[in-house]
DNA sequence: CAGTGGTCTAGACCACGAG
DNA sequence: TCGTGGTCTAGACCACTGC
């Protein structure tokens, strides 16, 4: 009778919330009076109960005690694949092409402003990323240039500047946008769709600390969903 | 100098990541000696450990052990608020208004046919969200008819369906879409843009168990913007 | 101050999975 | 087979917070 794994316990708290035993807003038992009633001990119970509070199905508050989410449907996770990966996980072929590369830019966009400061130094790189040779993902990306410092012209010739900086450059947080955009001339032709068409841009720019690392802004062919659960 | 505590345990890890005295793709110390050269539990380099494993900056096998992963960019939490909440936060007055509804709808959409079996009957409704009186979201909802018996004509005449639904019927899972549309020449009316330009849209789709409680289609202003952290 | 969750410990056994 | 992480237990003390 006993439920003696905190996947056990997980399974019946949800079922509970589930079938409104306990409802929205409502305080639940304490660990140890679950943890009497499930026969198991405390840390299981509150192994359990902690890892519903993560996902946001419930509120823990020291004292007061635990109680249903009211508005549960607060995090979502979102893989973010390395963009290679995510081609070949279609069962495509991938390619990445390097149209530009430069360095000693300084900041030029007023988004990278928010980031860069007017004197950085960056290197700028734009790609290109095929899936069975078919425009896929326009990559724009400034990269600090304090953090690279034996670059070399070659560098991102044949490999995403993507792929190099995660295996070598550690961050320790980033922040990621989502847009919608009317796409311009220039990544029309590059995308092969029509100006004017909506595409789907991700801007991401990770930290290492303080610093930033890199920004980039990816440019998405028009018919680009990304997915995520709940 | 015992690192006893997992907060403790977890900084020190990173920090060895961080330094590259544990590179990208290479084993790390097994539980045990880690507790040992910390001064501390085995469980609790593990819960921290694990931790670190969730966020996708370790990979974690038995048998073999725990290894620095290669691509740490692996997931993202996605804070999804409530409209009403967003547009708070915001600093600008929040509005509601219910455009139409109807009942016993079937599915007359390709996307809905993923979720919905042809005969379904369904609530439809839509509404708008206003940001100080400025169009901020369009809501398109198909609600599963069964799991509402007592649905009455007024129910979503004054309050989001969103937040009844969340209060009121509880969900198993979820999946979530985004992608960028060019506009269409009704939704850029309601939304005070012109027709064609990029709009940022989300599609939700709440699960029950096996069973589709509903889908909805939001469709943001042109300028929003999506945010989530690494 | 007192009640609730948060965490640590030491030892034990289990489960997966590489060889 | 057997090494590694995964988990459980019982008891203890800590930390936050409402009263």
């Amino acid at each position: 009778m006993a439920i003696n794994n905190w996947l056990g316990v997980q399974t019946e708290v949800l079922k509970r919330i589930h079938d409104r035993t306990w409802k929205p807003g409502e305080i639940i038992p304490r660990e140890t009076d679950l943890a009497y009633e499930f026969g198991c001990a405390r840390v299981t119970v509150n192994r359990a109960l902690r890892a519903l509070a993560d996902k946001g199905v419930l509120d823990r508050k020291r004292k007061v005690g635990t109680t249903v989410a009211l508005y549960p449907t607060s995090k979502a996770t979102l893989k973010i694949p390395l963009i290679r990966k995510e081609i070949q996980d279609l069962g495509t072929t991938y390619n990445y092409k390097l149209i530009r590369q430069s360095t000693n830019q300084t900041p030029n966009e007023k988004r990278l402003l928010t980031h860069f400061s007017i004197n950085d130094n960056l290197i700028y790189i734009e790609a290109i990323h095929t899936s069975d040779g078919k425009p896929f993902v326009i990559e724009n990306r400034f990269i600090n240039q304090k953090i690279v410092p034996n670059f070399k012209n070659q560098q991102f010739e044949e490999n995403s500047p993507n792929e190099w900086l995660l295996a070598n450059i550690p961050y320790t947080h980033g922040e990621i946008n989502f847009a919608a955009t009317n796409c311009s001339v220039d990544i029309s032709t590059l995308l092969d769709i029509n100006p004017g068409d909506a595409v789907f841009q991700v801007e991401r720019t990770t930290f290492d600390k303080e610093e930033v690392i890199t920004n980039v802004l990816l440019t998405y062919h028009k018919d680009y969903r990304l997915k995520a659960s709940l």
